[in-house]
RNA sequence: GGAGGGGUUCCCGAGCGGUCAAAGGGAUCAGACUGUAAAUCUGACGCGAAAGCUUCGGUGGUUCGAAUCCGCCCCCCUCCA
């Protein structure tokens, strides 16, 4: 994903400022300490992703896209995949030990959410081209002895033990840490170490969690290496009902369109709530300051129009899954919510069912509601089963239409003759899940 | 290895021989109101149309009857060694 006019956006410990702006910085080492050290030559800076599933999560963006910022104002980003700390399990964040995962596994997610990281940084660019790299290439040699001689020993345990993803688990009368997740906070910071030493990295960023095992990191530099490096964490996105954010009702929303299709994802952002728009359109997109104030403004004066949430569904949908992608999604989305059903044409049918909306092509004339709502998974009960019960409960409450009808009707049968145009049924659950039948003519 | 405390439905958490498919809260889904928002109110929330069936770490008992009592096993936590 190629982004010109790099290196000249301002000098560089703008970036600071920038992100403090954007509400992206929850602690700096030391924040004159940072300036001075980006004002004076571009550097190196770092994210760590753990391999923890097959594809990266909406909340990996805010990284990501930070690390682009810091590409953008000259400097060097530097993206590291976790194939060793992914096999050992950050206890940070967690109330309660991880169980591991296969070391083949864990492998395969490497590759995955290296493939998708890379999209979002430049590695073609002149003078500060983003690097990738996979701690398991330093790690996997690792003897123990090296291990306990040369790295343990600048840790006390003392130290550790006061870090408060450490303590935490350790108050908890009911979780603990094993020896394995209480070593993460090493392995970090050995990799902070490793990449000072072989490319001059001298920044890291993450998470808020993540303070203790970078600040120990900075820590492990000064003594292995004498050297001077500096951290910075971004806030855990918060939503603001309190909810968990990047969760929606089938769990995570995921950077993969094969797990989290383009319309899913577009609708995610598009019913964020109103409270949360701005702050997300600062993180999740590259819109001006300006564009974002206006954009603020037309929530504030008609937020009925919900201009904001639009632009950051578009923004966003564009920045991960591409602009065919915003076109596809904005046709289903106008077809569904905005215009009336009659109103679609043939085409506009087939379209729909091309451009990502779920559907289901039948070989038969006729084929009866509650199977159809079994069969595309809209009779999800509320603890994650697809079940005959649940479709005929949704029906019986009046959540169920076809073809924009209610239908109250358990029996109730979709015809080839009866739906638009010889075939199509758009069934509805609820006001936002739907789903196309296209049934033999 | 020893002593003690635990493992309950998606999560937290009550229950401690029958009235328990199991209180309460959260999450989730739906309905109403709206703006594909929030808040609020209502309903649903193990499976099943129902009879009924399967649940309270596992297993074997005691009992007419167990999530609740007993034996053994597994796992977690705390302290001691």
């Amino acid at each position: 994903m190629a982004h010109k006019e790099s290196g000249l956006k301002g000098s560089g410990d703008q970036i600071v400022s920038d992100l403090q702006q954007l509400e992206l910085i929850a602690q700096v080492s030391n924040e004159a300490a940072l300036r001075a050290h980006l004002a004076e030559q571009p550097r190196t800076v770092y994210c760590g992703f753990d391999p923890t599933a097959d594809s990266l999560h909406i909340g990996n963006l805010v990284p990501l896209l930070a690390l682009r910022r810091f590409q953008d104002y000259g400097h060097q980003p530097i993206l590291l995949v976790g194939g060793a700390t992914g096999l050992i399990g950050d206890p940070g964040g967690r109330a309660s030990e991880r169980t591991l995962k296969p070391i083949e596994e864990v492998a395969a997610f490497v590759d995955k959410i290296r493939d998708q990281a890379c999209r979002f940084l430049d590695f073609e660019c002149e003078g500060n081209p983003a690097l990738v790299v996979d701690n398991a290439d330093w790690m996997k040699g690792l003897d123990v002895i090296t291990y306990l001689r040369d790295i343990g020993k600048h840790f006390s345990v003392n130290a550790m033990v006061q870090k408060e993803t450490v303590k935490r688990r350790l108050e908890d009368d009911s979780a603990g840490i094993s020896y394995t997740e209480f070593s993460y906070m090493i392995l970090q910071s050995y990799d902070f170490a490793v990449l000072y030493r072989d490319h001059d990295c001298t920044i890291q960023m993450g998470g808020s969690d993540q303070w203790g095992n970078i600040t120990s990191g900075i820590d492990l530099i000064r003594r292995m290496q004498g050297g001077q490096a500096h951290a910075i964490t971004y806030p855990l996105i918060t939503k603001s009902d309190g909810t968990k954010f990047g969760k929606s009702a089938e769990g995570a929303v995921w950077l993969d369109p094969a797990k989290t299709s383009p319309y899913k994802f577009y609708q995610f952002w598009i019913n964020c709530a109103d409270d949360d728009v701005v702050r997300f359109l600062k993180i999740f997109t590259f819109l001006s300051a300006a564009d974002i104030a206006d954009l603020a403004d037309a929530q504030q004066s008609q937020p009925e129009a919900r201009l904001a949430h639009r632009r950051l569904a578009q923004e966003v949908t564009r920045l991960v899954h591409g602009e065919s992608a915003v076109t596809a999604v904005e046709r289903i989305t106008a077809a569904i919510f905005s215009n009336r059903i009659d109103a679609l044409t043939e085409q506009d049918f087939a379209q729909l069912a091309q451009d990502g909306l779920p559907s289901t092509h039948s070989d038969l004339a006729e084929v009866g509601l509650l199977t159809v709502l079994v069969e595309s998974g809209l009779a999800t009960t509320p603890k994650g089963e697809v079940t005959q019960g649940q479709a005929k409960k949704l029906i019986l409450g009046n959540s169920v239409a076809v073809n924009g009808v209610k239908q109250v009707d358990p029996e109730f049968k979709l015809q080839a003759d009866s739906g638009r145009y010889g075939r199509y049924h758009l069934v509805q659950k609820g006001k936002k899940q739907h789903h196309l039948v296209v049934l033999k003519r």
